[in-house]
DNA sequence: GTGAAAGCGCTAACAC
DNA sequence: GTGTTAGCGCTTTCAC
């Protein structure tokens, strides 16, 4: 049997209510004797006590809880995304629930699972589709993405800012004489939201993205990359894309090795640019040139809002870095 | 405020305790009146029901809860390892808390928020160290881990065969003709273990591994790849190891960028393994050759030993499976 | 076939 | 300074 308050308040012939005034520290203020308060403090830690998380939700009290939703947890992106969320979450004394969808939209008992944990908030990690927020905006329960949203009903976002970043990589690209660009990802949010991006970029510097050339895949994103990049280097004729932007690290990766298949070399034959910058971005082969989206501060913006709670509005998105490493060069080195 | 089983109870001029049978299923057994159990639950349907799953678990009933433990969620292992344990857990019918440990000796809040819980069972996820464990197997709590443990208490490991896994590298690599091997891992459980299974399978087959050529670094995974990888590579004289083994394919992944540093191409220079078969072993540069982990397999033992409780026994490693690619390759080409 | 009542462990308002 | 009591939402005897 788990130890519970009465039975510390049994062996110390005291009463229960005592004793959870002694353990949650609101004894001193009462005007408790500091003698007694040790002694709950002493015989607690001595027969192993832990509250009962469950008793103390039901009342109301305990810590705040919130529900993270993670949309795809085999992208690379996540782990790290989600590291950043525990360490924070937990610094600001928040508890965890996880909830892993199979699909990327939710199946009922996904989301009733959330439900039945009351969660103070949802946390939706990464980007993704919206129709499984209902349920809890009719509660009156925020739902806050890390990520780009879709459909109805809004969530709010905490978004990197994808306009910046793509326009530094553009820049980068183009200021090295870069003319012919090709973009690759996965048909999904990221994918989609990012492409739109790049493709109003290229437009006003005057630089076409034809339709063979943006490339948005409907697998996961490692093997949207492959594909994509295969795809490309497949291409025929000679006016190849010099330049290839993707919508994220994880589909660089798989770009990087498409087109290796197909036998380009990068950079010489072309130039591939990622977006986030995961740790795996630097240990690319080459490393892949990207852009650092500041996740400790998307992260830190998300908690503040389910902090401040159902009237939130989304924060301006967050200003990404470029980095640059040996996957950018010259066009046609050789 | 959340709609209860009392609300529906008095809409429907109804007991409780008869709303709560016909919401759990326990209503038809006893011999309730069909069209009442079916009013009840349009009702509750209508009203935006979900049962308070605190309650529930102080009252003892509900789904039984698991905890994950996730050491070092930024390794690349972990995002692929969680996504299966939350699939087949969820199928299991199991509740999921995660507590991702800031460290990898967990703080003692860490361990509390967990205990509070009073899950099940424990699932830690990859290898670490155990002294964490001790509060829960004094309150016979099953700690089961998918991974290598060290220290006591033990926990109940579900591991995949590392013997087998090396001996089949090494053989391929042998039959090629290597005879000069190198080790490279993070100083963890997981490298310290690998590390030893090597080196006992070389000098079966009479291979040395010299000390300066078995490298475990303190620090993260890919750090780890990436300066022992660089360090291979700047070693003099004309005895370069002509194979490296790494611990993980996360490692090996820096590897390949550390020896790259170096001026050493692979495979033609050197061939390098990794363990695991991560989906990004198939898309580094060149491809990865690993051995894979029957990670679906795995996680089923453990949710076994976890529904068999407390006297389980840890069942037979797992055998992994060879994946020759393209870092392997006879030594010495050029 | 249905309802009343007790209790899971904890906390807070209200005694004394 | 400390104890008594009620109740969070749910399930389960036990009674009718």
């Amino acid at each position: 049997m788990r130890v519970t308050q009465k039975d510390i308040a049994r062996k110390l012939g005291l009463s229960p209510s005592l004793v959870s005034r002694a353990l949650t520290g609101r004894a001193a203020a009462i005007g408790a004797h500091p003698e007694t308060i040790e002694r709950i403090r002493r015989e607690a830690r001595a027969l192993g006590y832990a509250p009962n998380a469950a008793a103390r939700r039901l009342r109301g009290a305990g810590p705040p809880l919130i529900a993270i939703v993670a949309a795809d947890m085999e992208d690379p992106f996540f782990g790290p995304a989600i590291a950043e969320v525990v360490r924070q979450a937990h610094r600001a004394g928040y508890a965890l629930t996880l909830a892993g969808f199979e699909r990327r939209t939710p199946y009922a008992s996904d989301v009733d699972a959330l439900l039945q944990n009351d969660p103070e908030a949802v946390l939706a990690v990464g980007s993704g589709e919206n129709a499984w927020v209902r349920p809890f905006v009719e509660r009156g329960i925020p739902v806050v993405r890390i990520g780009v949203g879709s459909g109805a009903p809004a969530t709010i976002d905490v978004r990197v800012d994808e306009e910046k970043g793509f326009a530094l990589l553009i820049e980068l690209l183009a200021g090295k004489g870069h003319r012919a660009f090709a973009f690759v990802g996965a048909r999904n949010e990221v994918g989609e939201s990012r492409l739109r991006v790049a493709r109003r970029l290229l437009q006003k510097r005057g630089l076409d993205l034809p339709a063979r050339r943006a490339l948005l895949l409907d697998t996961d994103v490692l093997e949207a990359g492959l594909r994509g990049g295969e795809q490309l280097a497949r291409e025929e004729g000679r006016d190849w894309p010099s330049a290839i932007l993707c919508s994220s690290d994880a589909v660089a990766l798989g770009v990087l090795r498409g087109v290796a298949m197909g036998g380009w070399r990068v950079p010489e034959h072309v130039s591939i640019t990622g977006f986030d910058d995961l740790a795996l971005a630097r240990l690319a082969n080459p490393p892949l040139t990207s852009v650092r989206q500041p996740l400790a501060a998307m992260v830190a913006d998300a908690l503040r809002l389910i902090h401040e709670g159902r009237g939130a509005r989304a924060p301006a998105p967050r200003a990404p870095e470029l980095v640059v490493r040996g996957s950018t060069d010259f066009p046609w080195k050789c």
